[in-house]
RNA sequence: GGUGGGGUGCCGGAGCGGUCAAUCGGAGCAGACUGUAAAUCUGCCGGCCAUGCGCCUACGAAGGUUCGAAUCCUUCCCCCACCA
């Protein structure tokens, strides 16, 4: 069977359908993130109310607590947080670059200060590989090296080489793991759902094509990946910069696997990504910028904590058939954010998730059709021109 | 009626002769957030505006002392505590 069939292309935007273990993934996609075994603020029910396909966990965060020893001895990820359906995990990489200053590298691997108690910590690609099988995804992420957007040439360099190298002591750990696995089967170590896990490697090399392709070279050369995955994107560099290389990248990834792009979120990127080839991202962004009184919405990014709401009795979001935006007022919501009430971060998480996903269902729906083009331009103009008015 | 304490910006509450349009909280307003150190963080918050070591009005009220007062003095008004 195939694990990835592509159902159709427009330009070079793609709809497919991505297999995995614990199910099927309509790409594009976007994944809700779930750094510690919890999309913040969302039940599983609510996840799949909004018809969230996949999401992710982290294996930084995880290891810290409860530890994946304790994950793997309750059933694996899946059964821990009672998502039944696909979850990928982070390898940590990203937390390379976020706790800059709370870390120290070497070529083998990451010394890591907690950030809950200050403790040491060492991560390395075979760490995060193993913690990764006792988590027991569908989709691990090989440990990268994530450096800021901003980077110079020589940095991005070392990074992205670095990164090689780390890829390859990935994949060969994952395959001791899955030969042991498959000969023992199934003992405490070894998760059970572990066995389909899919190992992707993550494209690096900062704003700069060149590296970029050589990062790709260098991975394809490696191995056969079901999937492909490109970070250290969106991490401060300048909107074009980031829409260049995944131009540029377009040319020559291999079309036959889903491709991943890493913390893009927000929704124009997401349309951006989508319209340049990527069917797959996660983001933080809809639980966050939810949590802190931001909802997304056709007409541009609306602060509901403001003023303007004060006696406004219509939904959130008139086009959006989410419980948020069905049930509550926009001037109830912004009275949940100014008496600091917790429903008022949930119903907005609930919304933004929603509003992603269902934006990206359109955009495979309208890619379908081919006319991905007209619908992604008319949706940006609309998005853009009422967010100055 | 007596004695003592007190009245400061939307609220609470510092300041007790100059550097005070006034520390600090809170409330209010605005902004940021992209593989989650984030229910977080930043800025504004007397009025005006050319946003500036600018002008105006300000620390219960009215007078006064002083080069200069939210800060000292006098009277008045009002609160609070205790005593009658």
């Amino acid at each position: 069977m195939f694990e990835f069939e592509l159902i159709s292309s427009d330009g070079p935007a793609r709809a497919g359908v991505w297999h995995l273990p614990h199910g099927s993934v309509d790409t594009p996609c976007f994944m809700p993130v779930g750094t510690q075994g919890t999309v913040k603020g969302l039940s599983p029910s609510d996840l799949e109310r909004s018809g969230a396909q996949i999401v992710l966990g982290n294996t930084y965060h995880l290891h810290l607590r409860p530890g994946e020893d304790v994950v793997a001895r309750l059933g694996g990820l899946h059964q821990f947080m009672a998502w039944p359906r696909p979850l990928l995990t982070d390898s940590g990489g990203f937390q390379v670059f976020s706790l800059e200053g709370m870390r120290k590298l070497t070529e083998e691997g990451v010394t890591f200060r907690s950030h809950i108690d200050g403790s040491e910590h060492f991560l390395s690609p075979e760490i995060a590989v193993d913690i990764q099988w006792k988590l027991g995804a569908d989709v691990a992420m090989a440990f990268d090296q994530v450096i800021p957007g901003q980077a110079g040439r020589q940095d991005a360099m070392d990074a992205q080489e670095r990164t090689l190298r780390w890829l390859e002591r990935c994949r060969e750990r994952h395959e001791e793991l899955k030969a042991e696995g498959s000969r023992l089967n199934n003992t405490l170590s070894l998760q059970p759902s572990a066995l389909g896990q899919t190992l992707v490697p993550i494209i690096q090399g900062a704003t700069y094509p060149d590296l970029r392709r050589e990062a790709l070279r260098g991975i394809l050369g490696a191995g056969d990946w079901k999937a492909l995955a490109v970070g250290g994107l969106s991490v401060g560099e300048p909107k074009a910069e980031m829409q260049a290389v995944l131009e540029d990248l377009h040319a020559v990834l291999p079309p036959g696997v889903p491709r991943y792009l890493m913390g893009v979120g927000f929704p124009a990127d997401l349309v951006a990504a989508i319209g340049l080839g990527m069917d797959l991202a996660d983001c933080v962004a809809p639980t966050r910028m939810g949590r802190h009184g931001t909802a997304f919405t056709d007409d541009g990014q609306l602060n509901m904590g403001g003023a303007r709401w004060k006696e406004d009795d219509a939904p959130l979001d008139a086009d959006c058939d989410c419980e948020t935006c069905r049930t509550f007022s926009r001037a109830y919501i912004r009275h949940l954010f100014q008496a600091g009430e917790l429903l008022g971060l949930r119903l907005l998480a609930l919304h933004n998730v929603r509003y992603l996903i269902r934006l990206v269902a359109r955009a495979r729906a309208a890619i379908a059709e081919r006319y991905f083009t007209a619908w992604s331009g008319a949706w940006l103009q609309r998005y853009t021109s009422r967010e100055q008015a």
